[in-house]
DNA sequence: ACTTGCCGACTTTTT
DNA sequence: GTCGGCAAGT
């Protein structure tokens, strides 16, 4: 057959890419294959292609595993490939593309695999998936029952031991290997913690609960049976994996255990952007893709970079030309420049702020949409001073990363009924509801949860009798309880049911009861997008929505708006203006990521990663005096700071350099007059939003 | 024996 | 705004 139109418009490494081991090539070519993809080289468009491409000449779409990093980019992925078929097969193809069902990230392909394949591997199907927050709450209930609340010397919170689980698991590496070099302020607790962690794993199985880690670790297991191996493996004729350099070992054990001989397997990814270590990412994943197989995988460079200015990519690559070891690569772009990057010295936080609302609204007028543009910094609260100043302005904002509005209390509330109904023998979400009651306190809720492990969950209930002081909030939950049990209301009409049943409690507990009351609102409406209880709550804890106020419903969706990110959250975006916050030593690197040498080459793969998200204009800001989060009220404690160390004076010449607010005659007088004025109450309200 | 209120400490990045 | 610890109250 002849070449496809579509792919005329690719360059020749991406069409290589594309076509490899596809067109009418002999079976030696059809071996792994990794794809090394520069910033802006159009690394998601030369994916897509090639599942497009693989389908057209096809390759039984249901029989696709496609790996990404996050839902958002398997939907966008599944888009495109739609939109690149469609050129050649016109409504065929969507019939054909809709059998991309494998599209989706590791953890929720696990998720899937896993209740397939739970009979064969003694699992109950109807496992309940916890999040970040739950494994840490049923770590912490097993580290009091085995009494190391009260050591002598202070011993690890839940939070630091779900982490060192956690990576224990995903890096593959046994717990003092762990602790010695990840945690070594908490060496000497290795014997209690292996203790703690054998309660927990237990604790999960009794409970028929999963965690984050278990998706992949009982995925990886499987993969490690030759027989379920080759069955799971066989299922799929290929399997391409995005944000390669993004993947663990446990990750790649799972690949490897599924195509051992890695024919059909194709990675992407650039080894310069891999900024998730603290989650067990390893950039030996991708170096040693290519030894893993022999003959070994082929390796396509893609190096021509369609997203930014020359000015903008040579001020990228000088800050990453500084890092210790990476894929050599020489990114390239046709782009015109139009002007240097700018390093914008603001005197603090609240300039820093007002400076990017001004130019921001300026750019609107030049008709760069505010969805075009937008702010990028390390650590979520940043944004702080920012979002009071846009709300002030009245610039509507969405902002991506940080804490979700799933994370806040009311909502996991909520959750927890639902949860413990779906599964109760989950102690943590049960724990969680019956503290709600009046007059439970811990011990109540233990009395609870044990009786109802003894027997169907609602004649457990209505047995059980509390105590005195607790008697009066008790008939209510048991009725609650079993309207929900009975599944007589229906879905999503259960949401409703809990609310209403949640509100009195919501009001006694909190003083804001209405504001925590719309986040219920929106959180029911977001339930009536699935079909069920259950399909609800795993879809929940594995996609979250990624936003807050992105599925506010209707209104906001075809609204223009201002993008707010973590710079983790910005990956593989790219916006035509980018302003990134606090290019100072403290943040990038943030104070807390200056540990070991590994951690600061992150750090500066972090401010990489965040230049090269801008198309024509990019903005980098330097405030000389930057106030310390957490202090108490009205605290005045700050730092001078400097210039991050990833931008020395030697590549100074790449950027332009200016102060704001100019400084003219007029300026500096209202400036020194304003200078007892700084509006800090609103600096302690923007601390918390 | 158990709950609740209050005080002080802490808050990177995320599937 | 949340979490853990401590002390007073039932």
């Amino acid at each position: 057959m002849h070449a496809a139109a579509y792919l005329e418009k690719l360059n020749p490494q991406q069409r290589q890419a594309v076509e490899h081991g596809v067109s009418g090539a002999g079976e030696a070519r059809k071996g792994p294959l990794l794809v090394i993809a520069g910033a802006g080289s159009g690394k998601t468009n030369t994916l897509a292609h090639r599942v497009a491409h693989l389908i057209v000449n096809g390759a039984d779409p249901r029989r696709i595993l496609l790996l990404t990093f996050s839902r958002r980019a398997a939907a966008e992925m599944a888009r495109r490939v739609e939109r690149i078929a469609g050129q050649v097969m016109g409504a065929n193809a969507a019939v054909l593309t809709e059998g991309l069902t494998w599209a989706g990230t590791f953890h929720g392909i696990g998720a899937r695999l896993l209740r397939d394949y739970a009979p064969q591997i003694g699992l109950d199907p109807n496992f309940t998936i916890h999040d970040r927050e739950d494994s840490a709450d049923l770590m912490n209930l097993v580290r009091h029952e085995l009494g190391y609340s009260r050591t002598e010397k202070r011993f690890p919170t839940k939070g630091t031991l779900i982490a060192i689980y956690s990576r224990a698991v995903n890096a593959e590496r046994p717990l003092e290997e762990v602790i010695a070099r990840s945690f070594p302020w908490v060496a000497g607790w290795a014997a209690e913690m292996k203790a703690i962690f054998a309660g927990y794993v237990e604790a999960k199985q009794a409970q028929g609960v999963l965690d984050y880690d278990d998706l992949l670790l009982y995925w990886a297991q499987m993969a490690g049976e030759p027989q379920l191996a080759a069955d799971i493996g066989g299922r799929f004729d290929h399997v391409l994996v995005d944000e390669y350099q993004d993947t663990n070992r446990l990750q790649a054990s799972i690949l490897i255990g599924l195509k051992p001989d890695g024919r059909g397997l194709t990675v992407v990814g650039d080894d310069a952007q891999s900024i998730y270590s603290f989650r067990a990412a390893t950039v030996r994943n991708i170096l040693d893709f290519p030894g893993h197989f022999s003959p070994r995988a082929e390796t396509i460079m893609l190096e021509q970079n369609y997203r930014s200015t020359q000015s903008i990519l040579r001020a990228a690559n000088a800050v990453i030309d500084f890092a210790a070891e990476r894929y050599a690569k020489n990114l390239w772009s046709e782009r015109p420049s139009l002007e240097r990057p700018a390093l914008v010295n603001v005197r603090d936080e609240i300039e820093q702020a007002n400076f990017i609302a001004t130019r921001v609204l300026e750019n609107r007028e030049d008709g760069i949409a505010l969805k075009s543009q937008a702010v990028l910094f390390r650590a979520s609260h940043h944004s702080g001073p920012l979002e009071v100043e846009l709300t002030r302005r009245n610039i509507p904002f969405v902002k991506f990363g940080g804490l979700k509005f799933l994370d806040s209390a009311h909502v996991k509330d909520v959750l927890a009924v639902l949860r413990f109904v779906e599964n109760p023998r989950d102690r943590v979400a049960g724990f969680r509801v019956l503290r709600l009651l009046s007059g439970f306190g811990a011990a109540t809720a233990a009395k609870v949860l044990d009786t109802v492990a003894t027997g169907p969950m609602v004649p457990s209930l209505e047995t059980f009798s509390p105590p005195p002081r607790a008697a009066q909030d008790w008939p209510g939950f048991v009725t609650l309880a079993r309207d929900l049990k009975s599944r007589a209301t229906g879905w999503p009409g259960e949401l409703d049911r809990v609310r209403q049943w949640y509100e009195p409690h919501l009001e006694r507990l909190h003083e804001d009861a209405a504001t925590r009351q719309a986040d219920l609102v929106q959180l029911a409406q977001i339930a009536g997008s699935y079909p069920s209880r259950a399909r609800f709550l795993t879809k929940l804890t594995l996609d979250p929505p990624d936003a807050t106020s992105a599925e506010a419903g209707p209104p906001h969706l075809d609204e223009d708006y201002l993008i707010l990110s973590t710079i983790h959250s910005s990956k593989g975006q790219e916006w035509k203006s980018v302003f990134v916050l606090n290019v100072i030593d403290g943040c990038i690197p943030s104070d807390l990521g200056v540990g070991t040498k590994d951690e600061i080459e992150e750090e500066r793969r972090l401010l990489y990663v965040a230049m090269t998200r801008a198309k024509d204009s990019l903005s980098l800001m330097l405030p000389q005096r930057f106030f310390v989060h957490g202090q108490s009220r009205g605290g005045d404690r700050h730092v001078y700071a400097a210039r991050t160390r990833f931008i020395p004076p030697r590549i100074l010449d790449h950027f332009a350099t200016s102060v704001w607010p100019p400084a003219t005659p007029e300026a500096a007088t209202a400036a020194s007059a304003s200078e007892v004025r700084i509006d800090l109450s609103a600096r302690m309200r923007g601390m918390w939003r």
